[in-house]
RNA sequence: GGUGACGUGACCGAGUGGCUAGGUAGAGGUCUGCAAAACCUCCUACAGCGGUUCGAAUCCGCUCGUCACCUCCA
C-alpha cells in the first residue's frame, strides 16, 4: 500500500525512512521569522514546505506537535557593526515601543501565513518570552566548560567543544581548521572572544539597546542561536524528530544550535532529522535590495513590484512553491507564476467535479472492473509515492494531474464509469480531495465578486419584470431571499439590501 | 579560495543506468449556437567535450556557466 515516508537528513546527507523517536508522537521545529521587517517571498517557502510536512505526517496518523518560533530579540545590524538592535532602532525611529514593532510585523506575518494556507503552529514561542530558559542553558554550557564570560558577554568556546570530540561543523560539513584559516582577524567585537569561531550566547547591552534583560553576567540579550535550542528543548524535549529551516540557516545558525544542545546537560543533536529547504531566486538572481528584485509577500499579493505583471493570489503562490521539490532552488518569474495560476485553477476545477462522478442509473456496470480499478488505484498510489520520496510535492502534483485527467475523462462521459467499480472511484475521489485540500493545503479561492454577480442577477430581474415574466421574477426574488438578500424596487431603480429578518 | 547545490524541450519543473514526468505556451482534432472547460493527438529535451557500459539526462573526468552559505551580525 503506502510506502514509508523517507526524508533527506542534512546531518547524514542521505535519505532514510522516517522513524519517529516516540511514535505516534512527532515533534517538528521550524525556525520562524525575525519580526523586524516584512517577510519576503523567500521567507514563505519554509513555512509552506513544513506546513505540508506536518499535514502529511498527520495524514499518516502521527500526532504532531509543530513548533515555530518568533524571533523578537537583539538583532544587530549586519552592515553597520554598530551593535544596534534592529527592533530597537526601528522603534526609536518611529517613536514606539520595541515590542510594538515586533508585534506589528508578527501580526502581518500571521495574516500572510493564514492566507497562504499554513496552519498555525501548535506552539509559537517568542524569544523574548523565554529569556529565563536561555539564561539557564547558558549557565549549563558554562558549567560544562564550553562557555566563558567576557566583559559581561558570554561566548561559546568552539575550540574547547571541538577538542572534546563534539565535531563542530558536522551539520554543514565544515572543518574547524579551515574555518580558522579562512577567518578575518580584525572584526569589530572580536577582542572579547578567545577564538574567532566562538559565537555569542549572551551579549551585554550598551545604553543604546532598548531591548534588554537582566542576567548573571550583564543586562543584555541572548545570542541569536540560543533561542531555538532553548525553546525547542522546552517544548519538544532534549531530542525531537525534525528540525527544519532554510538552507541559509544551516551555517552558522543550525550548527551553533547543535553545538549548544551538545554542550548543555543531556547532550543531543537537538533533532534526529535536520531538513533544509532551498532558496528562491528572482529571474535567476538572488533576491537582494541592491539588485532591486526584492519581493515582499504583500507585493506579490498586490502585484506591486516591477518584476510582476499582476497580483498573484496566495494559493497561486503556494501551488507555485509546491510545484518544485523543496530541496531545489526555485526561480520566480512572471511567466512561471502565470503558469502556476492556471495549473492551480485546473486542480481546483477538479475538486468541483468529484461528487458528480456517479454512474448513470440507466448504464450497467461492466461485470469485470478489475483492469479499470487497477489502473485507477495505480494513479492514486503514484501520488503517495511522490510524497513519500522526501516530500516530493512536485512529483505528487504531477501524479495528481495524471489522476485528474482520468477523472476529467469520466466526467466528460459518465457512462465510461462502467469500466470501474464504485469503490475504486470513491477511493480515487477521496484521495484526490484529501491530497489536494488536506495535505497540500490547496483550497478554492473564491474568484467571483459577489456584488458583481448580484448586479448581474438584478439585471435579469429587471428584464424579467419588463417582459412581465413574473414566474421568473418570483424565482429570482425567492433565490436571493434564501441568501439573505431582498430586492428593492424603488422609483430610482432596482437595488438590493440585506434582509433584516 | 572553502562547503554545498545545480545547468533538462518556448517557459517553469520532476526524474540517478534501459520503461509517459507534470504544468504553462504552441499546432491539429472531438464536443459546442458561439465560447470556455474537458478529452484525444502532436511538438520527445537533458550546457559542451571526452570516457565507462550492450545501453547514460542519470556514473567518471575536464571545460564553461549559475546559485546559496562562508567564522562579526541576522
Amino acid at each position: 500500500m503506502q510506502h514509508p515516508l523517507s526524508l533527506y537528513n542534512t546531518l547524514t546527507r542521505s535519505k532514510a525512512p522516517f522513524q519517529p523517536l516516540h511514535a505516534p508522537f512527532v515533534g517538528v521545529y521550524l525556525c520562524g521569522p525575525t519580526v523586524y521587517n516584512e517577510a519576503h517571498i523567500g521567507n514563505a517557502r519554509g513555512p509552506v514546505v513544513f506546513d505540508v510536512l506536518t499535514r502529511y505526517l498527520r495524514h499518516l496518523g502521527y500526532t504532531v506537535r509543530y513548533v515555530r518560533n518568533i524571533t523578537d530579540v537583539g538583532h544587530l545590524e549586519g552592515d553597520t557593526d554598530e551593535g544596534d538592535d534592529k527592533i530597537g532602532k526601528i522603534a526609536r525611529a518611529r517613536q514606539v515601543e520595541p515590542m510594538q514593532v515586533a508585534e506589528g510585523y508578527a501580526n502581518l506575518y500571521h495574516r500572510h501565513m493564514e492566507v497562504l494556507g499554513c496552519l498555525p503552529p501548535d506552539i509559537e514561542p517568542r524569544a523574548s518570552g523565554h529569556i529565563t530558559e536561555q539564561v539557564e542553558m547558558i549557565q549549563q554550557i558554562i558549567d560544562n566548560g564550553f562557555g566563558y564570560e567576557s566583559n559581561g558577554s558570554v561566548y561559546f568556546d568552539v575550540p574547547a567543544y571541538n577538542a572534546a570530540g563534539r565535531h563542530y561543523g558536522k551539520l554543514s560539513n565544515r572543518v574547524v581548521e579551515e574555518l580558522l584559516s579562512g577567518s578575518r582577524d580584525n572584526l569589530a567585537g572580536q577582542e572579547e572572544k578567545r577564538s574567532p569561531l566562538d559565537f555569542a550566547l549572551w551579549k551585554k547591552a550598551d545604553e543604546r539597546h532598548l531591548m534588554r534583560w537582566p542576567s548573571p553576567w550583564s543586562d543584555g540579550f541572548p545570542g541569536w542561536h540560543l533561542e531555538c535550542s532553548a525553546m525547542s528543548r522546552k517544548y519538544l524535549g532534549t531530542e525531537f524528530d525534525i528540525h527544519g529551516g532554510g538552507l541559509d540557516l544551516m551555517f552558522p545558525h543550525h550548527e551553533c544550535e547543535i553545538a549548544q544542545s551538545q554542550a548543555c546537560n543531556h547532550p543531543t543533536n537537538e533533532a534526529q532529522v535536520w531538513m533544509h529547504n532551498n532558496m528562491i531566486t528572482v529571474n535567476g538572481q538572488k533576491m537582494s535590495k541592491s539588485l532591486g528584485n526584492f519581493i515582499t509577500i504583500s507585493q506579490l499579493f498586490e502585484g506591486s513590484n516591477t518584476t510582476l505583471a499582476q497580483p498573484y493570489s496566495p494559493m497561486t503562490a503556494r501551488f507555485f512553491l509546491l510545484q518544485a521539490h523543496y530541496r531545489s532552488t526555485v526561480d520566480i518569474t512572471d511567466e512561471g507564476l502565470q503558469a502556476a495560476r492556471k495549473g492551480y485553477r485546473k486542480l481546483m476545477n477538479g475538486l468541483r467535479l468529484l461528487e458528480k462522478l456517479v454512474l448513470p442509473a440507466d448504464v450497467e456496470r461492466a461485470p469485470d472492473t478489475e483492469k479499470g480499478d487497477a489502473e485507477l488505484r495505480k494513479l492514486v498510489a503514484d501520488c503517495y509515492t511522490g510524497l513519500n520520496d522526501d516530500l516530493n510535492t512536485a512529483r505528487a502534483i504531477a501524479s495528481l494531474f495524471n489522476l485528474l485527467r482520468k477523472l476529467n475523462g469520466f466526467a466528460a462521459n459518465l457512462a465510461t464509469l462502467a469500466t470501474v467499480s464504485a469503490v475504486a472511484v470513491e477511493e480515487a475521489t477521496t484521495a484526490y480531495h484529501t491530497l489536494v485540500v488536506d495535505v497540500l493545503g490547496l483550497v478554492d479561492e473564491p474568484r467571483a465578486n459577489t456584488e458583481d454577480l448580484l448586479r448581474l442577477t438584478l439585471e435579469f430581474y429587471q428584464e424579467a419584470k419588463a417582459t412581465k415574466a413574473y414566474d421568473k421574477v418570483d424565482q429570482i426574488r425567492a433565490a436571493l431571499k434564501a441568501q439573505g438578500i431582498v430586492v428593492k424596487d424603488t422609483k430610482a431603480g432596482v437595488d438590493w439590501a440585506y434582509s433584516e429578518e
